[in-house]
DNA sequence: CGGCTGATCGTG
DNA sequence: ACGATCAGCCGA
C-alpha cells in the first residue's frame, strides 16, 4: 500500500538508506519481470550536504527532492547514463537515495541482452549499469516506487554487522561532505559497484 | 545564445 | 588513466 511505502520513505536520508538495504527492485517489462536486491546505496541530503544536486539550487531537475517521499528521482549523468534515486526526507526537508548496485536475480536475459553482455557479472553493479539493465529513463522520473511497473519490495531486515559504511563515490567538490559516511553497502556481497 | 560541469562507464 | 558525450545550469 503506498501510504505505508510514502511514510517509509519519510524519514533522513541516512535512515532510509540503510532500511532499502537488501529490498527488491522489480520491473515489469513486456518482456518479463525484472528483479533484483539492492545491495548498495547513498545518501544525499538538502541544502547542508554540499554532494547534493538541491545543495547548489532547487532547479526543475532538482526541486522532486522536496517532493512526496517514495517517488523516483531519476537524471542524466555525463549526457550517457541514468541514475536512480528515491526521494527520502523528514518533513519539510529535501533528500534522496541513490541505488548504487543491485545483485541480479530474475530476468537475467532481458538484462544481459540490454547491457550487451554475455555473463551475469557487471551486469547491475552501478547506478548507470542498473538503469539501462532495468530499462530507467527520465519517463520514471517521478514515478511512486511502490506502484506497478516499478517498484520496490522490502526485504528482511539486515544485522548491523552486515552493513559497511564508507564516503560517497566521486563528489570530491564536496568539501567536508565527501568525508561523510553516507554509502552503504552490503558486506561481502559480490555484486557492489567496487571495493 | 556559448561555456562549463559531472552522484559513470568501458577500454587500455 | 582517460575519453565519450550531452542534459542541465549559469552568465551574458
Amino acid at each position: 500500500m503506498s501510504q505505508n511505502w510514502i511514510t517509509f520513505c519519510q524519514k533522513d536520508p541516512v535512515t532510509v538508506a540503510k532500511n532499502i538495504l537488501g529490498a527488491y527492485l522489480i520491473r515489469e517489462t513486456s518482456e518479463g519481470i525484472i528483479k533484483g536486491r539492492i545491495v548498495e546505496v547513498e545518501a544525499y541530503g538538502g541544502f547542508h550536504d554540499a554532494g547534493s544536486h538541491i545543495s547548489k539550487g532547487v532547479t526543475a531537475r532538482t526541486k522532486i527532492m522536496l517532493d512526496t517521499p517514495g517517488l523516483a528521482y531519476v537524471y542524466i549523468i555525463y549526457g550517457m547514463y541514468h541514475c536512480l534515486n528515491l526521494v527520502a526526507h523528514t518533513e519539510n526537508q529535501a533528500g534522496a537515495v541513490l541505488i548504487r548496485a543491485v545483485e541480479p536475480l530474475e530476468g537475467l536475459e532481458i538484462m544481459k541482452q540490454r547491457r550487451g553482455l554475455s555473463v551475469t557479472k557487471n551486469v547491475c553493479n552501478g547506478p548507470g549499469k542498473l538503469c539501462q539493465a532495468f530499462g530507467i529513463t527520465k519517463a520514471d522520473n517521478g514515478h511512486l516506487l511502490s506502484e506497478q511497473p516499478l517498484y520496490i519490495v522490502k526485504g528482511a531486515p539486515l544485522p548491523e554487522e552486515q552493513v559497511a559504511a564508507t564516503p560517497r563515490v566521486n563528489i570530491d567538490y564536496a568539501g567536508e561532505a565527501k568525508e561523510w559516511l553516507w554509502r552503504f553497502y552490503i558486506k561481502d556481497n559480490p555484486y557492489i559497484s567496487r571495493k
